[in-house]
DNA sequence: GAAAAAAATGAATAAATTTGCAACCAGAAT
DNA sequence: ATTCTGGTTGCAAATTTATTCATTTTTTTC
């Protein structure tokens, strides 16, 4: 009967969501069902709300104080294991320095620890500095290095028992 | 009331809320909220909703129908396009560690803004060091971090605000 | 092609999350 | 100590998002 246009309904509806969210700042449902308005496509909050699920999307705080629509799988899913596990055999020294925690590494390798370190994403670990073979692993204020150290025992497994 | 000095609350919070997510499935507020009260602390759930947006945290639609907590493993997906003219948007922490200021900048910006502030001549700024996404700015001897914030905030104006 | 089954949608509603505001607290400045 | 200042919080209200239910549309099956 209809060769035309059958259920492009639901897949053009659920393309322009991803165009609009991967192009613009968006930051409610809202938002979005105006602008899919403007493109022509009409939907409720409720239907939105179903894609948005299905297209696996995700509401972020974008760091200024806002938030804004982003897909899950742009915030690439971490987790080299493997890289890890080989990296606790670059290490070869930690000290403790004014509160701060010293690594030093094979010669080149600094860096791919720190990595390692901040995208553990531990919120006592203030940040890491590192150089070519060493590294400098900032606790927060009021958290003890000793506490460092047993993340970093978390992170990389057996690291202490290695390096004494 | 309270003898003892209790600035750590909010930080002692905010590791616990990190380990929950990491650990376990929730699926809301109200649900972590409840398991904070387990290990003793209590907040309020928009003290919480303030935390996550701290955190980075997101809800992510799980594939199975649900939803759960999980963190975003690195921020800010668009500010890179918007910040290659503007050195402020890379910046996306300032901290006050050991009487020093630790920046976190986008991933390979945190020599940039080191070079930018060490050409700005201060002398109440000693130097600054620079890794890849991290610097710390170490202020003079008798110089207050919160001077040195000052002088950050004027050569890169705005800085604090967003991301205070 | 018609009936049955499955999927999708809107309206309304419930549930969850964010925010404005005033109070509060710790630290810095005076 | 007293005042300022900036940041944190709870409360209540506002906003935003998810879901229930009834209905419609599409797909499947016979």
């Amino acid at each position: 009967m209809q060769p035309e246009c059958i259920k492009m309904q639901r897949i053009s509806r659920l393309i322009a969501i991803e165009n609009i969210i991967r192009s613009e700042k968006v930051s409610s449902q809202e938002e979005i069902i105006r602008k899919l308005g403007k493109m022509g496509i009409k939907c409720t909050q409720a239907t939105l709300s179903r894609s948005l699920k299905q297209l696996g999307v995700v509401k972020v705080p974008d760091g200024r104080g806002g938030y804004r629509y982003s897909f899950v799988s742009d915030h690439v899913p971490q987790i080299q294991a493997e890289a890890k596990y080989d990296l606790v055999n670059v290490i070869r020294s930690i000290i403790e320095v004014k509160g701060m925690i010293l690594i030093k590494t094979s010669p080149g390798y600094a860096n791919s620890v720190a990595i390692t370190i901040d995208n553990y994403g531990r919120y006592e670990i203030a940040g890491t500095i590192a150089g070519d073979d060493t590294l400098l692993v900032i606790p927060r204020d009021n958290v003890s290095p000793a506490h460092v150290r047993n993340i970093l025992e978390m992170i990389f497994p057996g690291i202490h028992s290695m390096t004494g």
